[in-house]
DNA sequence: TACTTTTATACAAGTACTTACCCCAAAGTA
DNA sequence: TACTTTGGGGTAAGTACTTGTATAAAAGTA
């Protein structure tokens, strides 16, 4: 799972940020590339697994799971495990996630007006 | 400067997957650690060089002028030189930069929100 | 003269992120 | 029997991100 040290140079300077600026600590939660991605679709209601994989065509399973697993460690979504053969697990929010709606939003709506404007 | 190959897979997913989700656009340009983080502080008002440094004590010089270039060749960010010496330089958001602020705004929110909750 | 200031650039090395490919369980179906 | 389905795990290799250190110009100051 690519073991992050915890102790490294850079891991310490971004949690000294973010106790003085509210964006680098939302960036400690969400940042990278796929994790609002994997929140925005999220966001429109509980899906599994395989559902998101086709929602988000060019993520590598990989990379899916990781960012959601760290993504279960941040509290921002819940994972749901029914044991059955195959599978059958679902993610959704967890409350803190559901918070992120209006972020979302906001991306999505600069996202649009900003692509009308290049075009 | 990190030349990143154009033709890469990992870029080319991402340009695919930016056509049909307008958070994963977003995410092609403000993506990554820093980014939001710098035009978060632009947004209180231009800004020189060295005040962004010393806003931003956690980045390096060079982390801060790669994505300052970057945010540049985006149009969200926009570099002021005046022919001097020592060099004065000044940074300041664009109308596109302009309009991420309630993209940051929101951000923010949430941030000191979730930092409450989870205190 | 030597040192400081500001805004960078260049190169090497380390760390993290991402992809690619192969593997598995256990029930259902052909 | 053999193949499919779902939700993953493991390893290696490639690519990008980040740091650290050295370097520069040209005027001002000690």
């Amino acid at each position: 799972m690519t073991a992050i040290k915890e102790s490294s140079t850079r891991n310490f300077n971004k949690q000294v940020s973010a106790i003085s600026c509210p964006v680098t600590y939302v960036m400690n939660k969400i940042g990278g590339h796929w994790k609002p991605i994997i929140l925005y679709h999220l966001s429109n209601g509980p899906k599994r697994y395989s559902e998101l994989k086709r929602a988000i065509p060019e993520i590598t399973e990989k990379m899916l799971i990781q960012h959601l697993k760290q993504l279960q460690e941040d509290d921002l979504v819940l994972r749901t495990a029914e044991p059955v053969v195959p599978p059958f697990v679902t993610y959704s929010l967890t409350r803190a996630g559901a918070k992120l709606q209006p972020v979302l939003n906001a991306m999505a709506v600069w996202g649009l007006d900003d692509m009308k404007e290049r075009r």
